[in-house]
RNA sequence: GGUCCCGUGGUGAAGUCUGGAGUUCACGCCGGCCUGUCAAGCCGGAGGUCGCGGGUUCAAAUCCCGUCGGGACCGCCA
């Protein structure tokens, strides 16, 4: 049926009888003998002189024949990729009529994002979606190659699985055969690729669907794929060498250049310098350590275990205005309040709290943040915590660059705590999963819990993060392969030996029978696809995705099922919770 | 659970703050003209329950309340 892609076209095709199939992008009538037909398919467009083009409308599917022929010198269009050739001639063959499209394919960039969900098969026509799509397959092969050269073995773990309470809320799937039962969709493959481990597949990974039932975000999906791996006998090193060839041969394949060795840095050190766990190191604004300006401040707002600010560059001309809005938002981010202070000529400053500072310690925040005339600083006091979550986001607001500026800053940061938080019963949260192997030098703290909870946050965990221009890519870690100390962080935990062996008793019972010490990895192939394509929305790379409030305005998914299909399952619904 | 933004012919925008006739612009669509266009051009035309419901008012796209849909974010996402 077809000889030849329409994009793919050139001067070396001329004098050659081609056949082209594809829509019809647009169409040029100049009287009854003469018109222009642009033929798109997904290598691109060509334009095509045909002679009666009355019945051809846009988006017709088309099988068009003719010679490839140079066109006139004067009518070469250098913004086509095939600007120097047409198919003259030509003879059309009508393959599909189309109805008046809901908007226009080359327009699609402008039009509301529902319509493009609800006809997504005409927004995939689209060279935007076409490439992304493409450079999401790019990247998919990548991944499995380097994988398969770094001797991974592909294995494909179960979607219907137990559910477990930890972690993000679970899809649930009704079992028929035994009425009342569920089984649950896998938020990571976490538990399989861990007894693949002890079975002895020494290197495994997979590129997995993961679900998880939480609000969806410009970076969070329902459903999302994630390269999955884990390995026998290494630590975390091995782990995030194995990880950043991945990366890098993924980053190669779609940018051309390999990107260079990723630097690391401690949780800790992200905390008090940018205020986030995934710091975007695409621009400065540091945190500012300012508790010892404030030591012996008379100032009670700032009598807080930790002060701290950040600088804004040339920010002197932000409006009072934004700067009410600012504060409402830091407020509504857990501050109590947001400090400024407008730093004019000659050491002057402007700020509705400077009467309460002395002259002496806005000096030392002018010393400390290093801000010069025309600059505007902010400063938040409050328990550690807070104060570097809201500065982290004020951050974030005030200097965050375009998703597709400053390149590709992937970023490992290690030595995440093992444990979030305490409890009002006195046990820890862990921070990731609890099977996450404390730091080597830190073990001996795991016995603090009785004497002192609060010691036990300072535990640091074998977790680590790759983060890439502030989003989380991945996270991972070395696992405890000892039944001894896992049944210890169990105890910590709170989860008694009944209660891990009715949870989590199959992997408990396979570490009896020599569990190899053992780390992995998992990172979002959505997340990495969107910046590597500086789409700044994984819908962007995702061929259905779902809209913020988990719907599928193409499909309507989610939708009710049939009396027939609950009974079943052996499920009645609940009368509307009005 | 919460905060903020958006919803106007098929599409995109303006109009909303400051109420006064569905008004305007561009694209698309339909018809006509047109033999080198490529955002083709020229002439003409059709097309709207201003998301939905309620309220205020002599009068509502515009003000108020509610609701639905979409988006960004906080919480949540071990």
């Amino acid at each position: 049926m077809r000889t030849d892609y329409c994009g793919r076209l050139s001067s070396e095709d001329i004098g050659r009888t081609v056949t082209v199939c594809g829509w019809v992008a647009k169409r040029r009538e100049h009287g009854e003998f003469l018109a222009f037909v642009d033929l798109r398919d997904h290598t691109g467009l060509i334009q095509c002189v045909v002679d009666h083009a009355h019945e051809i409308r846009s988006e017709y599917v088309l099988a068009v024949t003719g010679v490839v022929r140079p066109r006139p010198d004067d009518t070469i269009n250098a913004d086509l990729a095939t600007g120097e050739i047409e198919i003259g001639d030509a003879s059309v063959k009508i393959l599909s009529q189309s109805d008046p499209v809901p908007f226009q394919i080359d327009r699609a960039g402008e039009v509301d994002e529902t319509l493009r969900m609800r006809h997504r098969y005409l927004d995939l026509r689209t060279q935007r979606m076409q490439t992304n799509l493409r450079r999401r397959a790019v990247v998919n092969g990548a991944i499995r190659r380097s994988m398969e050269s770094q001797e991974f073995l592909e294995v494909e773990t179960p979607m219907l699985i137990a559910s477990t309470p930890e972690g993000a809320r679970d899809f649930v799937v009704p079992s028929r055969l035994h009425a009342g039962t569920f089984y649950a969709l896998p938020q990571s493959p976490q538990l399989f690729k861990q007894l693949c481990m002890v079975g002895g597949i020494d290197r495994y990974y997979q590129i997995a669907r993961c679900m998880r039932d939480e609000d969806l975000r410009a970076d969070r999906q329902f459903e999302f794929s994630q390269l999955d791996m884990e390995m026998s006998f290494a630590d975390g090193d091995d782990v995030r060498e194995i990880v950043s060839v991945a990366i890098a041969d993924a980053t190669e394949v779609v940018t051309g250049e390999r990107p260079g060795l990723i630097p690391s840095m401690t949780w800790l050190d992200a905390m008090n310098n940018y205020g986030s766990d995934k710091p975007d190191i695409r621009f400065g604004m540091q945190l500012t350590e300012l508790s010892e300006v404030f030591a012996q401040t008379d100032f009670n707002a700032f009598k807080a275990p930790s002060v701290k600010g950040i600088r804004l560059p040339g920010g002197g001309d932000t409006t009072r205005n934004r700067l009410d809005q600012l504060t409402d938002r830091a407020k509504g981010w857990g501050a109590k309040g947001l400090v400024w202070i407008k730093v004019g000529a000659n050491g002057e400053v402007n700020s509705p709290v400077a009467k309460f500072m002395s002259e002496t310690e806005i000096a030392g925040v002018l010393k400390a943040l290093d801000a010069e005339e025309g600059d505007i600083c902010f400063i938040v006091a409050d328990k550690w915590r807070r104060t570097v979550h809201v500065l982290g986001l004020l951050r974030l607001e005030l200097g965050r660059p375009p998703v597709n500026e400053g390149g590709y800053n992937f970023l490992w940061v290690t030595d995440f705590p093992l444990f979030e938080s305490i409890n009002e019963d006195g046990s820890p949260v862990p921070a990731h999963h609890p099977f996450t192997m404390p730091h080597e030098e830190d073990i001996s703290l795991l016995n603090a819990k009785h004497d002192d909870p609060e010691k036990l946050l300072e535990i640091r965990s074998q977790a680590y993060d790759l983060v890439l221009n502030g989003w989380e890519l991945g996270s991972g870690s070395v696992r405890i392969h000892k039944r001894e100390l896992q049944q210890q962080i169990f105890e910590l935990l709170g989860i008694n030996e009944e209660e891990a062996q009715a949870k989590f008793g199959f992997l408990m019972n396979a570490f009896r029978y020599g569990a190899p010490p053992h780390a992995g990895f998992a990172f979002g192939i959505d997340r990495l696809t969107a910046l590597l394509s500086g789409e700044e929305n994984i819908r962007e790379v995702i061929a259905f995705p779902k809209s913020q409030s988990g719907s599928d305005p193409l499909t309507e998914a989610p939708t009710e099922i049939d009396p027939a299909q609950l009974k079943e399952l052996g499920l009645r619904l609940l009368p509307p919770v009005t």
